[in-house]
DNA sequence: CGTATGACGAGCC
DNA sequence: AGGCTCGCCATAC
């Protein structure tokens, strides 16, 4: 299981977001934006994953904003304190969380293969 | 099991 | 600058 998509995710400070490309080179999957995507897509609503920090490339939200999910997501951003310009997006230069590559300090025998 | 699609991204045209 | 295609991989059918 994607564990490490959701633990990246969880590293994005509030006020602060992420494309899913970034979360995916984090999560130790370069190039794997799509399933960030996926993993997100999948997360229950009871999630303590601050899904609504990721947002594509473009720091816009993917999800189409008739599903309700986009609409929220931009609630919670700005609840947060994130601004979006006129057509809805979010300046990364500004917003981006400076996520680091695979990110050890969690515990738990480090076992790798 | 093969094809199509997707909460993406980068490269081309 | 904007639009189209390909790549990557998991899920759906």
């Amino acid at each position: 299981m994607p564990e490490a998509i959701y633990n990246a995710v969880r590293s994005i400070p509030s006020g602060r977001v992420a494309n899913y490309g970034r979360v995916a080179l984090a999560a130790g999957l370069p190039g794997q934006a799509r399933l960030v995507g996926h993993a997100l897509h999948r997360l229950p609503d009871d999630t303590d994953v601050p899904w609504h920090r990721v947002v594509n490339v473009r720091g816009g939200i993917s999800l189409d904003r008739r599903f309700g999910a986009g609409r929220v997501q931009r609630a919670l951003l700005e609840a947060e304190g994130v601004s979006f310009d006129s057509r809805g997006r979010i300046d990364l230069t500004r917003f981006g969380a400076l996520l680091v590559p695979e990110r050890p300090g969690m515990g738990k025998g480090g076992r790798n293969s």
